[in-house]
RNA sequence: GCGGAGUUAGCUCAGCGGUAGAGCGUCUCCUUUACACGGAGAGGGUCGGGGGUUCGAUCCCCUCACUCCGCACCA
């Protein structure tokens, strides 16, 4: 039964009424039938750590068009929603937000540390829930899963446990990226280079030839990090290195601190020709002399500890000094000591913690490591094979280039939210790993205490498309959803992220959890900067949903996203919200001529279609072919600028118009306004289907008032193109429809008309059929092309506009000739460029090679535009 | 340093071997009973510079310039 539509577009009447019904209908939550063809995605989910921002829309955006254009096309879908604990990010937020009340979580402990967290988790996803939930997002609530959740957490006991068994994960002492702040190891890829304009100091070492000679010869090594200086345990040179050849052997004396330190040669550290050949050993505080130390075997004194301070091995008079302060004050003492050579201005690149900024200091510690090697051959492999094909596929050498050179992954963390790690530590140094907790050493059967530590975020996302769906269990969403089929989410995590989940899911699955990856661009602002909260030129989605609703929001993004960074800003927002409006206002008008009942009647006649209908149904067939081969290969802005196209510039600019001196009965018979109606109601109808997964609020609440067959659109089939649809006759004469009355109107303009001037057309058919079509039609050129009359047989009298249009002769008779010197140009520039045009063809016809060796349809292309041109030269010219 | 991407209309971007496209913006006309969040028209580009391949290049190859993004980082 049809229902009026409100007078005026307004989303806010209607789009949370009709989240409310789709999920009451239980539309979002699949079946299990294992028959059925299936389709399943999982969120990228999203941090617990606050609101959504636009790149969150953007993503779930993204999949639910995916989601709700496959569940129409037959498909059983799955889309799994869910959030990440995110361990360091989420703990920041709170041990801030305790800090407001002057708490650090060492006041509260362990335990009621996280219990705060749990608190600020429960509010956060509910408000995440909301917020997806406002942009339209289908997922099916009742999976809802969150990676601590007590069956994640299983599934990631059981991977540690069996990595371990494996020998993939390890414990040992090793360098690692070590934030101070946080007070945690962090993996490399944790770890982002800012450049910095910074120092280099060059510092002089007195020599000591042997214990005999003291003093004498200087060494002079430059060093950005003075402070590590005091844990020097060497000096370093290139073993053929002619200059210190000699001291190879002997000892230097380490200033400040005076310590003795052995002067060795190391081609490995030490590139000769940079800086002055010399460089400084500390094997505590950088990589690469972590790595000289073991060559050499030489001591490890930690200068700088966990909390960034100076430790006692620094001395007495820099332990306790923050790093920074104790930079200042050695190079202090050493212009006291006059053995400050110079200071030269240098820019380097300083490795910061991405999540909070601060300088990571390089640290000796035990860590907890898996092996990646193993894990990252397969999922090369997988990718190569097209096993897991990446879209746009540039990121694939991306994702090889990493892989390929992948370092051991530092999967412990020294923080209290996450995953514990499951290894159980006994008196007497036993240690076990186990699913279940223990409380005694399967050894020795003292007590045990677990692991402090945790896991890195990653490791429980990384099992995410497996552990949602109840892995290691052998449940129903298992065997009927996994693996999944497509995955789409931001570049930013490909290693983070994705690569973990192809490496996890292989070892452990022994399939891809995906075959499809599509990487989204970035979402910045109309002038291409990235959006900050310090730039100010941050849009909240909500805010957005609030003022012209999520479609308008939906389609905007879906329009702007080509595969790279994706530019947003109001004026392109409200640019595609008059699309909305367009689309509701169309409905509008359409609804007052049909009803649904009209579909009572059965399928439509084709037989006795006029023109203009097998024309708009011929349209709307192509858009329907291009949508979907848009969708099936991640063109989201092709398949909605197709819609877009078609809806607004062909259905409603021209079939709406021409259709409406039929339906408003000024012309034609009743038979003709019964079925413009039946194939208004027909067009209408599919292009809202195709139109659903875009804008799914506008779409729903129109359908449901034009009373459509299903309960919900959202189940509604998705339109295919079907052959019978095709007519190209219909096309070729429309468009000259179309084409004649521009040019009148253009006419009309360039000649200084107004609309209220009306003019007799002559039209000349190439034969009788065509002609027969123009005297059918000559209504609609008279009402569009606003004329008195039109002439299929008659001759243009003198002084008439005469020109050549999609291959028919016309011409325009005038009340009378007006003419100014601008019409005059106007018509001078036309002919121009027509001569032009015609110029550069017949030389293009001349030549030989050209006919010779272009293709047949490209010569007879070029040969019709030719005839064509001079036909309308020779009219263009009779107007002068 | 290694790798990838980009440079097309005033702005943001599509296109990619055969007569340059869209959205927004600009200008002109129009309140025609779905929509002024509208309709009709117009203007605007030697497709970053230079070479080459080709009958033909915005599109392929080389090169230069600039921009961006990864990765690696040397004191």
């Amino acid at each position: 039964m049809k229902e009026e539509l409100a007078t005026r577009y307004e989303p806010s009447a209607f789009e949370q009424r009709i989240y409310a019904s789709w999920e009451a209908g239980g539309y979002f939550t699949p079946d299990l039938d294992p028959e059925r063809p299936k389709f399943s995605i999982v969120i990228p989910p999203p941090n617990v750590t606050g609101r959504l921002h636009i790149g969150h829309a953007l993503v779930n955006t993204l999949q639910d068009i995916i989601a709700r254009w496959k569940r129409m096309s037959g498909f059983n879908t799955l889309w799994v929603p869910g959030t990440d604990h995110a361990g360091i990010a989420t703990q920041m937020v709170v041990e801030r937000k305790l800090a407001e009340q002057g708490i650090s979580r060492f006041d509260l402990g362990r335990d009621k540390f996280v219990e705060k967290i749990w608190e600020w988790k429960e509010q956060h996803s509910t408000e995440i829930k909301d917020q997806l939930t406002r942009l339209g997002a289908s997922a099916d609530w009742t999976r809802e899963r969150f990676t601590l959740d007590e069956g994640l957490s299983r599934a990631v006991r059981h991977v540690f446990v069996k990595l371990y068994e494996d020998g993939l994960i390890y414990r040992g002492i090793a360098m690692v990226n070590w934030c101070p702040r946080c007070r945690t190891a962090i993996s490399d890829i944790e770890v982002e280079f800012r450049e910095r304009n910074a120092s280099l100091w060059f510092v002089d070492y007195d020599v000591t030839l042997d214990e005999a000679q003291a003093g004498g010869r200087k060494l002079t090594i430059a060093t950005t990090r003075p402070e590590t200086m005091l844990g020097d345990t060497a000096v370093a040179v290139h073993p053929d290195d002619e200059r210190y050849k000699d001291l190879i052997g002997q000892y230097a004396i380490l200033p400040i601190v005076n310590r003795r330190i052995p002067i060795i040669a190391d081609p490995i550290l030490v590139d000769p020709a940079f800086g002055t050949g010399v460089v400084k050993v500390t094997p505590s505080h950088d990589k690469n002399d972590y790595e000289t130390g073991k060559r050499h075997d030489l001591p490890q004194l930690q200068v700088i500890g966990e909390d960034g301070r100076m430790t006692d091995a620094a001395g007495a008079e820099f332990a306790g000094l923050d790093r920074f302060e104790a930079r200042k004050k050695v190079v202090e003492m050493l212009r006291e000591s006059g053995q400050l050579a110079k200071v030269e201005s240098h820019t380097n690149n300083v490795g910061v913690h991405g999540k909070c900024d601060t300088d990571i200091e390089p640290m000796v510690s035990r860590q907890w490591f898996v092996k990646i090697e193993p894990l990252a051959t397969p999922a090369i492999e997988a990718v190569r094979s097209g096993a897991v094909q990446i879209i746009p596929q540039t990121w694939e050498a991306t994702y090889f280039n990493w892989m390929e050179n992948i370092h051991d992954w530092t999967i412990s963390r020294q923080l209290w939210w996450g995953h514990r790690i499951p290894a159980f530590h006994c008196p007497n140094g036993h240690m076990a790993v186990s699913v279940e907790d223990l409380t005694a050493c399967p050894e020795c059967g003292a007590p045990v205490t677990q692991e402090t530590d945790v896991l890195d975020t990653w490791f429980s996302s990384g099992l995410w498309p497996f552990s949602t769906m109840g892995w290691p269990d052998d449940t129903p969403d298992v065997r009927i959803f996994y693996p999944t089929d497509t995955l789409i989410t931001g570049f930013d995590i490909l290693f983070f992220w994705v690569a973990r989940m192809i490496m996890f899911g292989l070892r452990f699955t022994g399939k891809a959890p995906f075959s499809q990856v599509y990487l989204n661009g970035l979402v910045r602002d109309e002038q291409g900067q990235k959006m900050s909260k310090t730039k100010g030129n941050v849009i909240d989605p909500l805010d957005v949903v609030n003022d012209v609703g999520a479609d308008a929001l939906r389609f905007t993004l879906a329009i702007s996203t080509t595969g790279r960074d994706i530019p947003l800003g109001k004026s392109r927002i409200a640019g595609y919200s008059a699309f909305v409006n367009k689309i509701w206002n169309a409905s509008r008008f359409a609804m007052m001529h049909i009803d649904a009942e009209l579909r009572d009647a059965g399928p439509i006649e084709r037989e006795n279609l006029r023109t203009v209908e097998r024309w708009i149904l011929s349209r709307l067939n192509s858009a329907t072919a291009e949508v979907n081969r848009q969708l099936s290969i991640f063109r989201f802005d092709e398949a909605a600028g197709a819609l877009y196209k078609f809806f607004w510039h062909e259905f409603c600019d021209w079939y709406i118009e021409m259709a409406k001196p039929v339906l408003l009965g000024r012309h034609g018979s009743d038979q003709d306004r019964a079925l413009a109606k039946r194939v208004l109601l027909e067009v209408l109808d599919r292009s809202l289907r195709l139109l659903h997964p875009f804008m799914p609020f506008v779409t729903e609440e129109i359908w449901q008032k034009l009373g459509g067959v299903e309960p919900s659109i959202m189940i509604a089939p998705y339109p295919v193109p079907e052959e019978v649809l095709e007519d190209p006759d219909a096309e070729r004469l429309v468009n000259a429809v179309k084409a004649i009355i521009t040019t009148v109107r253009n006419v009309r303009a360039e000649r200084g008309f107004t609309p209220k001037d009306r003019f007799k057309l002559y039209i000349r058919g190439n034969d009788d059929r065509d002609s027969n079509f123009f005297r059918d039609y000559a209504y609609l050129l008279i009402e569009l092309a606003r004329l008195t009359e039109v002439s299929v047989e008659g001759e243009a009298p003198e002084g008439a506009h005469h020109d050549v249009v999609e291959g028919f002769h016309i011409a325009v008779e005038f009340p009378e000739k007006v003419v100014t010197q601008e019409q005059l140009d106007r018509v001078k520039r036309e002919i121009e460029k027509a001569v032009k045009e015609l110029e550069s063809l017949d030389a293009k016809l001349a030549n030989e090679q050209f006919t010779r060796n272009a293709p047949a349809n490209i010569v007879a292309g070029a040969q019709a535009r030719q005839t064509e041109l001079r036909a309308r030269l020779e009219k263009l010219q009779q107007n002068q």
